[in-house]
This record gives structure tokens, C-alpha cells and sequence, in this order.
DNA sequence: CGCGCAATTGATTGATGTCAATTGGAGTGG
DNA sequence: CCACTCCAATTGACATCAATCAATTGCGCG
């Protein structure tokens, strides 16, 4: 399997067994890659992308943009993840895809994922499910916009990492490199920088977690989770047939 | 075609055009019809459905509980509405569906969703739209909840519900039927319901809207658009081959 | 060493939540 | 037709949470 695709298939595969052929014509997907610097737009708002961008490497964030120049992230996004199916189908963008650290993404032809799903509907529901997951995840976070406090919602968002993370590999014992700053983390859990600074002290003087030079660390990932409510089912990571 | 599939065709067909065989399939779905009062659950958080569940009249929202009795809605759905489609691929479901008011929604097994995509790729690519529409609307409301004011965010989600409500034929001039609670508005926009009150009546009192009797009047549709900072692309309401 | 961005702090203002009534309207039984 | 009841809508007073403004500190890098 060409090398860009290995985070890909590894979190296919965390939901569903793939068959060979389906592995095959992964493999081989025509892909052009790109590197990008932090801030820069892989994906930007209004356009109308004839590809689709699984990332490679690196953070990247959905983003809207307000007319008074405030910004929302609406997810994140990290490596094996198919960020932007949604224009294959939407055609029109509606919001940008930035990056929150450099990072490298694989541009795949619209045409060719659509010959790969019709040349195995599997294949395609699987891809679709990577967009259901991300509505289960956009779910959580509308959730914890509305009813959980700032601390609550954010130690719920550092499970929500973690664990996604971890299925791709890029955990160390309790500790993952989170290299984004606090007015990222702040347009993502929608608070002022101010206050996330704030909030991110709670949770650090609880106990719950470290965080410093950009690695995060859950010392008791339990205490963590039932501090955040945080119940991983929505993730999907289970292995069956879909 | 089965009355049940009417309001379903003339929402994928304000996407896409359907081919005959394509209304074949749609019609020929086995569904089994149920009636729901105000307040049950039509798909229950944490089941495992075997079935995804069409919404022919009344509206519903997806619900997601919190341990402290506080309650979410993370999306509005109406006639015409494939409301869980989610379930066909997620297996689990991270959130209930609840009545906001007394409603119909007719169910189809997974399994014949499933052959139908099968036969035709291009019809479940539209399936697929739209829950990738829905995570349009979903990334607006997280983008309402973290970044808008109280009065700007519930302008936006009347100026969303118009549309929609708009697609499917249930708006009468500038008004539509909207039956309700001030409860539930404000499980949807993340507000205490206090606020959530002095909210509308702030929209009242600037002449942006009239709601009474259960009837909300938009006089002026671009103004409160405006306000909303409001642009319907994302609900991509554009007819094009997808 | 010094620049520049990110993190942190303090003080204050503004928005929203909470508590506790009160009002209004639809349906029900007498 | 009139109490009566129930639930939704509304109001006022007050407490809390979070935004804003304005420095200041800390750290990585040339």
C-alpha cells in the first residue's frame, strides 16, 4: 500500500474489515501531495474543489469566518483523516480547511473516489460512515457548545483527541504533542482566549491533565473522563460489519 | 410513487435530478408507518436500529442527554427529513430522535436502503448528501453556539428553518407553522429558557419577526437575513449532478 | 540580546443563568 | 358559561460566567 494511504486504511479498519480488493483500489487512488504551513487554507471556503484531501501529517481544523472577523472551528482533524468527502458531494464549500500546524495532505481526484465506490459500494459506505463519524463528533461538539462549562468542555475535547490519537498511532503512554495554541483551542470550544487560558489553569490545577511545550499528558485518564462526561461510543471505534 | 416517499423525492430532487429507475427504487421501499405524540422517542440513544426512519409530518429533533438532567438538541428536522440514516452505517446511536410535536415517520429497513444504493451508486450518493447536509447545518449551529449573540444566533435558526420549511412546500407567504416550546428553542440554541424568552421578544420588539399562536412571521426576509448574517448556500439547495 | 508571538494576569464590564413569582391561554368538568 | 387546572410564556431581582481591555511575562529564534 503506497505510504500516504497507511493512516487511511489503518482507520478504515478500526470500523470494518477491508477485502484485498478494496485495500487495492486504495493503493491505488491517484494522489498528489502537498505540503502546507501553519495558517495556510487546504480548503478554502466558497470554492468548489474538484479533489478531496486526506491528511497525512500534521492538525488541521474546520473553520468559518464571521463578518466581524471572529472565526469558529468546527472540527479537527489529524492524520488518516478524510477531511473533505463533504465536497464531493457538496460541490460548494462551506467553510475553509486550515492548518493548525504544517502539515501534508494527499489531493485525490473527485472522479476516482467515485469510481472506487461504484466499483465497491463497501467501499463507499465506508467513506461515508468517515463523514457520519464526523456529524457523531460535530454532535458532541454542539453539545458541550450548549450545555457543558468550560472546563467540562474542554477536558471532554482532550478525550476526544486522545482517543482519536491513539487509533492512529500517535499516543505515548499518556501523552500526546499537541502543537496548537490557545486562540485555536479557543475559536474550537468557543470562548475568548482569555478565558480558555483560564479554563485550560483549571484543569491544570485539578490535576487533570498537563500541558506544557506543546505536549498534552492525562495522568489518570479515568479521573478525566468522568470529570468530562466523556463516553467514547460516538467515535465508532468498533470493528463490524457495515 | 408511495404517498410516504412524496416530501423525500422533492427534497433529494432540489439537489439532484432522480432517474425514473431511481423513483422506482425509492418507491418501491417497504416502509412501516408510525404515528408519534409530542414528546416520545422515535429512536432511542444507545439502540441499535435496524431500521432509519423518514419523517412525514410534524417536527423532531435529535436529542443528546446529560447526566445533570440537562438536554441538547443537536438538529431540527421536518417532512421529507431521512432523519437517521446515521444509524445505517454508526450501528449505535450516540442520540435519541424526539418529537417536538405530534408527528409520522415511516421506517425502512437498512437492508433494502442498502440494496437500493446497490443498485444504483448515484442514488446513494444522494442519500449520502444528505447527511453531509446535515453536517452543513450542524457545523452552522456549532458556529452559532460558540461565536453568535443570543439574538443573532435564534434569527439564524429561524432564517434556516424557513428555508427549509420553504423546500418542502410548509410555508404560507412570509409565515409558517411552528408549534414549538420555548423549552425546546432553547435546548436547540444552548440558552436558559429565561434568555431564550427575552431573546425572541428582543426579535419581536426590532420588528424582525412575529411569532404568536404557534405562527412565525418573517415581515421582512432579507432584513432579518441581514441581522442573521444569514446565506443559504449551505443548505445547497442547488440542482446539480452530484 | 532583542524581537515577536504565545501565555498569563488583573480589573472591569457585559451577557447569561438561576430563582421565584406571576400572567395568559387552552381545555375540562360542573 | 364559569371556575379550575395545567402548562407555556413572561417578568423581576440577583448571582455567575465569560468577554473585554490593558498590561506583563515567558519562550524560541535569529
Amino acid at each position: 500500500m503506497t505510504a500516504e494511504f497507511v493512516a487511511l486504511a489503518r482507520s478504515l479498519e478500526r470500523r470494518d474489515r477491508l477485502s484485498p480488493e478494496e485495500r487495492s483500489l486504495i493503493e491505488q487512488l491517484p494522489a498528489r501531495k502537498r505540503r502546507f504551513d501553519s495558517g495556510d487554507e487546504l480548503v478554502v471556503e466558497h470554492s468548489e474543489p474538484s479533489e478531496s484531501c486526506l491528511i497525512l501529517t500534521g492538525i488541521v481544523a474546520r473553520a468559518q469566518f464571521l463578518p466581524d472577523g471572529k472565526r469558529q472551528l468546527t472540527a479537527v482533524h489529524i492524520a488518516g483523516d478524510f477531511v473533505d468527502l463533504h465536497a464531493l458531494l457538496l460541490k460548494l464549500m462551506d467553510h475553509s480547511v486550515v492548518a493548525l500546524t504544517p502539515c501534508d495532505a494527499a489531493f485525490v481526484p473527485h472522479s476516482s473516489l467515485i469510481a472506487a465506490f461504484e466499483a465497491s459500494p463497501h467501499l463507499g459506505r465506508l467513506f461515508w460512515l468517515s463523514t457520519v463519524i464526523d456529524g457523531a463528533i460535530e454532535r458532541a461538539w454542539v453539545t458541550s457548545l450548549g450545555r457543558r462549562s468550560a472546563s467540562v468542555h474542554l477536558a471532554h475535547l482532550i478525550c476526544e483527541l486522545f482517543v482519536r490519537l491513539e487509533t492512529v498511532g500517535l499516543v505515548r503512554g499518556n501523552s500526546f504533542d499537541f502543537p496548537i495554541t490557545q486562540t485555536d483551542i479557543s475559536d474550537m470550544i468557543g470562548l475568548s482566549l482569555v478565558h480558555t487560558n483560564r479554563t485550560i489553569q483549571d484543569l491544570r490545577s485539578s490535576g487533570l491533565i498537563t500541558w506544557e511545550r506543546k505536549v498534552v499528558t492525562i495522568p489518570d485518564q479515568q479521573r478525566l473522563r468522568d470529570f468530562a462526561e466523556f463516553d467514547p461510543t460516538y467515535l465508532n471505534l468498533i470493528n463490524r460489519p457495515r
